[in-house]
This record gives C-alpha cells, structure tokens and sequence, in this order.
DNA sequence: CGTATTTTTGACCGTTATCAAAAAGGGTGG
DNA sequence: CCACCCTTTTTGATAACGGTCAAAAATACG
C-alpha cells in the first residue's frame, strides 16, 4: 500500500501522492532520491497548506529522521519517486561513511528552511518566485540535471503556489508578469532561466546564499 | 569589542545590538545562553529585516554552527547576555556528555523553522502573533522562567514584527484586538496569557506542534 | 527633567486574495 | 485517431488584509 519493493530489496517505488513518511510516525529509515520529487507539507483549516521542503534527486529525506524524533510533517511524492532506503540509526556506525554527506544534506535543509523564513515573511510574489525558480534550476544542476540553463520542473502552480505561500491565481499572473519581462521560460514542466544574473538581482537574494 | 571576557573563563556577556556572530564568519565555539535574548536575521534592501530564530535562556546559540560551516546569517543580541562558550568540534569527543542536548537543540530548532514556514507562509496577522506568544511563553515556561500564565517577553513591537513578517503598525494594531478580545495582556515587557488553549485554536496550530 | 525610543492613531493606498468561469492541456479508452 | 474527462492554466471583476506615510502620545532612560 505505501510501496512496492523492487528487485533489489532497499530500492522503493512511490507513485504522486504516496506518503513516503504520514504525520507523527517515526520513519524506519531514510530515502536516497534517486528520481523524482516530493514534498513535507502542513495542512491548516480551509484547505490552507504550506510546502515546507521539497526533496530532488540526489537529495537525503528526511536528514531530520536521523535526530529520532517522529516526523511531525507528513512527505508526499510529487511525481513517481524511485528511491534507496538506508536504515536510519544515527548512533550506531551507520553513517560511517556516509557521514560527510549526512550532516551536509542536513546543513543544506536547514540553511535553506532559513533562507526561505526570510522570503516568506520579507519578500514580494515576483522575488518568491524568482527565489523558487533559481533554487530549483541550482539544484538540479548540482545534481547534474540541468542542461544549459534549463531544467525539469514538475510542479504544478499550485504546488508553487504552496511553496511561495501565495494563490495559484496570483503565481499564475506573476509568472506572466516574469515571461513578458523575459526573465524566464516556464511551460510543460520544463524551466529555462536567460539570464541567472538579472534573476539573482529580482529575488533579492543575499550575495552569501548558495541555493545549494 | 565583539565581548568582554568575565571571572570565568568561558563566561561571555554582550549588550543589546552587539553581535554574537556576523555574516559569513565561523564562529569558534557555541553559547549556551544563560540570561538575555538574542535573534538570528537577515537584510533585504529598503531596510527590510527578517529574524529566522531567536535564542532564549537555555537555548544553544547555534546548533548549526557545530555541523562546521559558517554562519550565514548574523546574530545579535537584543537584551543583556550572559552565556557560556563552549568549543564546537563535533567530529571530536567534546559532545560526548552533552551530546543528547546538544541532538535535541538542533532538531527543536529545525523543527520550529518549519513551524514558522507554514506560519510565514499561509496565516493571518492575529495566528502570527498568538504563535509566537504561545511559542515564547511554552519556551519559557520549559525553562522554568513561567510564572503561572505569564512570563517576560523583552521584545518591541517592530521586533514582533521582524519575526512575524509584519510592518509595527499592524502588529500594534493587532495586538489591540487581541488585548481588546481578552485573548492576551501584553505590557512593560511582560506578557499573560489568560487562556492557552483559547490562543492555540487562534493560532490555527496543528494538534502536534510541541512549540517547544 | 530632557531626550530618545516605543507605542499609538489616522488617512489612504496597493498587493494579493477571492470567487467564478472559460480556455487549454493531458491522459485514457473506444 | 478521436471523444471524453479531468486537471491545469488563464482571464475577469471585486474585495480585503495588510502596508505606507506622517505625526502625536506615551514610555523608558540617563
């Protein structure tokens, strides 16, 4: 019900809008995306939700599983997910090798969980989305995905919509807003950026953020 | 300049507006803050600010800075301070007794950072503020510096507005209203709430949020 | 006391939300 | 390949929440 186990025993399968994790449930290990998006998100009443991380190939979810606490909000995938599963016991010798790259994935969550506290509570809908298109495109070219300069993106504007913590109807005009500017490409899930530069200047990012 | 070293070695103080660490600096060593507030932030042009963390009595100033990179974003102190300085080396054994606390702090700050996402991202002014209220007063209250229902709270309001992603005309304006609706007394730096759980149904939080 | 900071008030404005519906796109089965 | 359906994107009209600017009142501080 929650996935199907593939040939090899610690790769798993999720299909968009599997739970790879449910609210208040203690994960029994750790995903290594290898393909495809999800997401930990938070329900309010009337049908309010907030994105509170989105997780890409080559992406570690949830780093904070490994601190042993349940996971207080549920991730869901976006898109058909293939992913490893690594037990997740954090004292044991585990992350031996694997270490390194643990405690980065989880500097990179919570620096980025960081920076998005300021461009929701400081930035306007054209620098949200400026900030959201440009993290996304660095990502994936971190990761080896990004051809030029454009990328996959499987978000709906309502997902972007979720992520920015504005409406579908207002990502929808301000991306519009962006394209007749030319700042950006965006159809059939596929993101082109012209000119990263002038994108930086309109998201009104600090010269110390990566984006990583 | 940035502190001055008390009888103890290892006792630091810092007055309001000094910093406890700047932009892009590693910081030697973390404080476990023993009196006084201080706030993590960043600046947007037109002097927009955002605090993205605040740092109680008790707290551990800053987790991140153990996962061994730079700040990158300055903190600074917004009461008194007096902290002890404890070397952060994680790789070595340093953590080794306080190494439960030391897990917890991060996943607690990790956590809150998400709470805040949602908050930041989809509630209204009034669930802004009575989040916060009722997360400093729970914090407080952890840390056995509650009285009853009440607790200090040595923010001003354009701080409040800082952290809730508001201008200090609105957070006046809607701390009236909640003052007006018997939902909080806020004054002189001091803060009472006459009913959690009437203010937790207004901050629209979620059944499992600790806001510890 | 005098001064700087903080809180409060007022008038007005703008960005974004809301509601509703039409157009476009994508997938599936016949 | 087309017809159908559902999802997503787009458009329009209107409203509201919170922002802005300015100044007065209250408070804290030295």
């Amino acid at each position: 019900m929650l996935s199907q186990v593939a040939p090899s025993e610690d790769l798993v399968f999720f299909r968009p809008h599997q739970f790879l994790a449910r609210e208040n449930e203690q994960p029994d290990g750790l995903f290594h995306i290898q393909e495809g998006w999800a997401c930990r998100y938070r329900m309010l009443s009337n049908g309010r939700r907030q994105i509170t991380a989105l997780y890409l190939p080559g992406d570690c979810c949830e780093p904070c599983w490994a601190l042993g606490r349940p996971s207080t909000q549920p991730v869901v995938a976006l898109t058909n997910i293939r992913a490893k599963k690594a037990p997740c016991r954090m004292s044991g010798a585990l992350f031996a090798d694997s270490r390194q790259s643990f405690w980065k994935s989880l500097a990179d969550s919570y620096e980025r969980q960081a920076n998005w506290l300021v461009t929701l509570g400081r930035k306007t809908a054209m620098e949200r989305l400026s900030h959201l298109l440009l993290e996304l495109f660095e990502r994936m070219r971190q990761s080896g995905l990004a051809y030029g300069q454009q990328c996959a993106l499987p978000l709906t504007q309502m997902d972007i919509a979720d992520i920015t913590g504005l409406t579908p109807v207002h990502v929808n005009r301000t991306l519009q807003a962006m394209r007749a500017r030319g700042l950006v490409e965006l159809q059939a899930k596929w993101l082109r950026i012209p000119d990263l530069g002038i994108l930086r200047e309109i998201a009104a990012l600090d010269a110390t953020e990566t984006l990583a």
